[in-house]
DNA sequence: CCCACCTGTCAGTCTCTACTTACAGGTGAA
DNA sequence: TTCACCTGTAAGTAGAGACTGACAGGTGGG
């Protein structure tokens, strides 16, 4: 669900095709992309809560941080029946989240 | 690509859902899920462009207009090569419809 | 010290689209 | 004729979320 929704953005395609070529630090795929750095991280954090890709926060040989993210291979076969199941996942997900709520 | 972005809308999963059943016409539909029915005509039209479902107008026996709904089946393999290849198809898409526009 | 890199996050703006209300038309039955 | 169904579309109105600019912080090198 998150799935489908993550992937049904052209940018987000887009992130994902600049993540094909091998793992990248943001501020350099935000230059590939052309597309501002904040934004790349709203579309990587929904990218990541979907499981499509991950972020690994490592210090590069002169001691400078770099994110580096790179894609989780996946191969979703979409059918009505998925498309059932994550209907109900998300029903449940919100009856969880009531009864997580109280502390 | 318009597949991806049609079902990455719960609203439009529920669409779905409720045609897993069978074949509908709208306004039944649009009581079942208890929405609108000028909303369901809007998530019906992107589903249908999307290729995922078909609407059939027809004369019921006593001679009202109909228009049934169903479910096309679908099975799509999603996986980063899709993913790439939506995006390569979107960009001639593009293309096209700018040397479309003069006439 | 200042510059060039990097990571993060927040508070706004602005656009897109989901959504509603309201209309016009057509049929059969009481 | 009026009522209860149906299809279709054209407005307009919220509202979600995509997007920007500006900030704070940290490192290495000239």
């Amino acid at each position: 669900m998150a799935l489908l929704a993550a992937v049904g953005h052209p940018q987000r395609l887009r992130v994902i095709a600049g993540l094909s070529a091998g793992r990248v630090h943001v501020s350099e795929l935000a230059r590939r992309l052309g597309m501002s750095r904040p934004l790349l991280y709203l579309h990587l954090e929904r990218l990541e809560k979907a499981g499509l890709v991950t972020g690994d926060l490592e210090l590069s040989p002169d001691g400078k941080a770099m994110k580096y993210f790179e894609l989780v291979p996946f191969d979703v076969h979409l059918t009505v029946d998925v498309v059932l199941a994550a209907l109900r996942a998300d029903e449940q997900e919100g009856l969880n989240d009531v009864q997580e709520t109280p502390r």
